[in-house]
DNA sequence: CTGAAAGCGCTTACAG
DNA sequence: CTGAAAGCGCTTACAG
């Protein structure tokens, strides 16, 4: 497996030229350029990249990193797959890890990530002041944060995210305008800045529309199907149950559909429901969900497009892309 | 950065010792490793697992690789899942590439992975002799196959996956205690094991009870979600459209769902379903899903029990897991 | 118990 | 256009 030298011992050339070869270089003739060629093919070589990276610390390593909160959460799977689709057009590969909204484990693969010295890293950050992504930024990486920016923080990075006010603003005006006023926001963690962007937008929208806020309708525990059950059940449980329930994320939509389902309840006609997070299969649904869109293949594709930009060149100036959200009407409303 | 010399000469000591500290070689004085601790702390030195890879051809770098077809389905996010904890618990990273059925694709992933040098790969075969898995064993890699085997080929790999013939068996069975006769079967894409598996435990299942196959009720193309609903289309479009349904795996299903909905029918009053693959939120549908369960996370975790195994001791003997499924049996399927 | 030195597989000035 | 050589940051016999 040594296999620059074999290569080059067949080859009749030295490893440098052998290692020209690979990198494109310019300077080889096209007769050594043929015959290293097919040394490489007889012998079925692909360079180490190991030792590629550990050498060239100006090259790029082409690979980058995916450092995921929750990767049960079908929108990071969209994400993903956005990212993964716009790296490996243009020949990276992407590392990733999951870190399952633990601190601690996010440290961990955000540490191997640089000690394998990717090229660049895409990161949701735990939280507004992820002190961890923050350190990574100060070592030097290329960074770009999707879905939840960095707030108050000394370093400058490139955000792609989507504007949670305003989606949920929609849902909740569209929701009024079928004359619903007793609609519950069930919320994710309340540490997430998102989760207080869409708690924003539920507010305003009910301002807006002069709807009295009823706190006991705002639900918050965790961002995670458990949660999305629990709470949904607390809310039928009230005196006065409400007559439409917002979900602030694909997870707490179906935890909120079983606990719906468990009494028997019938969507739309006992109970309207919109969800933040739109799902591939939200029209398999019975009734299809009326959801607010926010593209994970989108950002994702946006943040790699960032990424490999920041890569080539260091010094570009750091921006905040902000994507917009649709109100896909579907049939888990109805008119009051 | 170049650490461990920075870390040596602020420890007064060469980089060998460092390098000792660091692995937890025995012969160190415990105030020599003292003092290179509270040095490696004072300067937040990392090792460059990059050079340590590169270096230590023996031990272990706590890499390990895991390549899927289809990260968009959620039973390999299940997959994912199991792997990730049982790795991370052992401290072990997880490098994660998606095929996307593409074995091109494959192949680079394949590739980066070996030139990576990881510890050892869990891989789902894109078919039962995919070479190239076969050539990554022998190029000497400890592998792990999950949810496909590998047939008809000379190397011997643990393989990891559920009793898809038996699985399905028991659904049809239920399907026919229950009345059915006219039962279709969506069926994943022909070229792929578990696809045959799955129709065996059909055809068994049709034979036992002696109800005839009608073969025009057997449907394949793709294993993705847009074949599932195109598929259930053809049935309903059908002269003597089926009573009831089963879909072999999860996308198809909710492939299927969709344009059962899209029909208005009414499941199970119109038309029964059961699916191969349980989703964690399967009981958030309406009705909540009859399915045949299979645990990604299970093989997940296991594969990665048995590829640490492997690493550890590559001559073990290696072996086939066939987990057993599970019909939860819920409301999608009705009494004729 | 510790250090000097070789070497993992590459890339890249430098010299020719 | 090509080669000899240094060096990336580590680990590990070897010697003491």
């Amino acid at each position: 497996m040594s296999s620059l030298k074999k290569v080059a011992e067949r080859a009749n050339v030295s490893i440098a030229t052998v290692s020209r070869v690979i990198n494109n270089a310019q300077l080889v003739s096209p007769a050594t350029q043929a015959r290293v060629e097919l040394a490489i093919r007889e012998l079925n070589y692909s360079p180490n990249r190991v030792a590629q990276r550990l050498r060239s610390r100006h090259s790029s390593k082409r690979l980058i990193g995916l450092v995921l909160p929750d990767i049960q959460n079908p929108f990071y799977v969209d994400v993903i797959h956005g990212v993964e689709e716009f790296a490996y057009q243009h020949n990276f590969a992407v590392m990733i890890g999951n870190f399952g909204q633990d601190q601690k484990k996010e440290k961990i693969y955000l540490d191997i990530l640089q000690s394998e010295k990717v090229d660049g890293m895409i990161a949701a950050p735990s939280h507004g002041k992820d002190e961890n992504i923050v350190q990574v930024i100060k070592n030097g990486f290329s960074v770009v944060c999707i879905d939840r920016g960095l707030v108050d923080v000394d370093v400058d990075v490139d955000v792609v995210k989507v504007n949670n006010k305003e989606g949920v603003f929609g849902a909740i005006e569209y929701l009024i305008e079928l004359g619903h006023t007793r609609i519950a926001h069930i919320t994710g963690h309340p540490l997430i800045p998102t989760t207080l962007e869409r708690v924003a937008g539920y507010e305003a929208a009910m301002h807006k529309h002069n709807v009295q806020i009823d706190q006991s309708l705002i639900k918050s525990s965790n961002s995670d199907y458990q949660s999305g059950a629990q709470l949904m059940t607390e809310l039928l449980d009230m005196e006065e149950p409400p007559s439409a329930v917002f979900t602030a994320n694909n997870l707490l939509t179906l935890g909120a559909l079983k606990s719906i389902h468990e009494r028997g309840l019938i969507i739309p006609d006992d109970i309207s429901i919109i969800g933040f997070d739109d799902m591939y299969w939200s029209m398999s649904l019975n009734p299809p969900l009326t959801a607010v869109r926010q593209s994970g293949y989108d950002i994702g594709k946006k943040a790699a497009e960032l990424l490999l930009q920041n890569i080539l060149n260091p010094n570009k100036l750091k921006k905040n892309f902000i994507l917009s959200t649709e109100l896909i009407v579907r049939k888990s409303c109805k008119r009051l």
